[in-house]
DNA sequence: TATGTTACCGAACAAGCTGTTCAATATGAT
DNA sequence: ATCATATTGAACAGCTTGTTCGGTAACATA
């Protein structure tokens, strides 16, 4: 990719993080952000359809490199330390989150941010499904296995919100305990 | 409050239900609203300040009403039929929600409405706060209260989710049963 | 029935945002 | 050095929002 491309993408993401930390998504518009990017208007749709399509690549960039980095991890603690996989893959994630790593806080709490969520979860469900084998031992036979993976993705991304929510007082182990 | 507002209000809520058939919360405007109520612009902000605070107005009054009925019928059914609580809440949620009663699917199902469900669930969590009794036994002591109650609601909404989602194929006893 | 109050209309309005176009310029790749 | 391509800045039509206004209709009260 062209490093003006480059460039200019990145200039877009961080303004878009640096407008998401003030407003609500719904709330920026694409002026405050070529603004805030010091970018071309016409720039800015070259590399975007729509602030929609924006927030689409953003979300898919963040999220995916944040799961990626953890399935990496977990692969190679079990290799070294052969841990417990199930609870060092959660666990870590929940301390990635306390650590507020690549602001991913800033955008999941607040109020209007369904979509960050949704996003969130469509890649926490690969994780998910890496580390099923884990949690056999508590699964109903009759549930179906679609069932059983969505349940268990949409425990940990509510567990996540309460957390969130509620100020995050509790260690990362104490709600990977809860979890 | 005057028969003319009362028409007024009605022939939005109307209208608004009528367009959220057809598209998207965030692709309805001001506009189609009022031409489809067949309303003056002016009416309109005189009602409401905003599309949101419609919908907020909106939401309240057809999931408070559905609760509210639930609960009623709750204690009704209990009084007479003394037939199991717990089981015969949900179930019948999940029954209201099969036969779409008041077009209530055609709301939660669809792309981006994160903000219905957003509204479902908090006044679902007034049953849950009833209901809550019936799940004692499966509560693990550690959990705070707030936790489990989340826990609850959460499990309950995306049970339902995943209901929809998956074409509803289920029996609401079934899905009850899951949950 | 008469009177005062309140809601509605509809048209117009400023302000803002979106997404597109274009020729001119700057930067990158080879 | 040359060509390809990314960026710029400005202008644009079209749409949406929320407000204002005088005139009209419906309501409540006596």
């Amino acid at each position: 990719m062209d490093r003006r491309q480059r460039k200019t993408r990145e200039a877009i993401f961080h303004a878009f993080t640096r407008l998401l930390g003030k407003r609500e998504y719904n709330q920026i518009t694409v002026g405050q952000i070529i603004e805030e990017a010091d970018v071309g208007r016409a720039t800015f749709y070259a590399h975007f359809e729509t602030k929609d399509y924006l927030l689409k690549a953003f979300c898919q960039e963040l999220f995916c490199h944040i799961f990626d980095v953890l399935r990496q991890d977990t692969h190679t603690h079990s290799h070294i330390f052969s841990c417990d996989g199930a609870d060092s893959a959660f666990t870590h994630l929940f301390e990635h989150l306390q650590r507020n790593d690549n602001q991913i806080l800033t955008l999941l709490s607040g109020q209007n941010n369904g979509l960050f969520w949704e996003y969130f979860k469509t890649d926490l469900a690969r994780l998910v499904e890496d580390q099923l084998p884990l949690f056999a031992d508590k699964k109903d036979q009759a549930l179906p296995d679609s069932f059983w993976r969505n349940h268990i993705a949409s425990v940990f991304v509510e567990t996540m919100k309460w957390w969130i929510d509620n100020g995050m007082h509790e260690s990362p182990e104490t709600i990977a305990e809860y979890f």
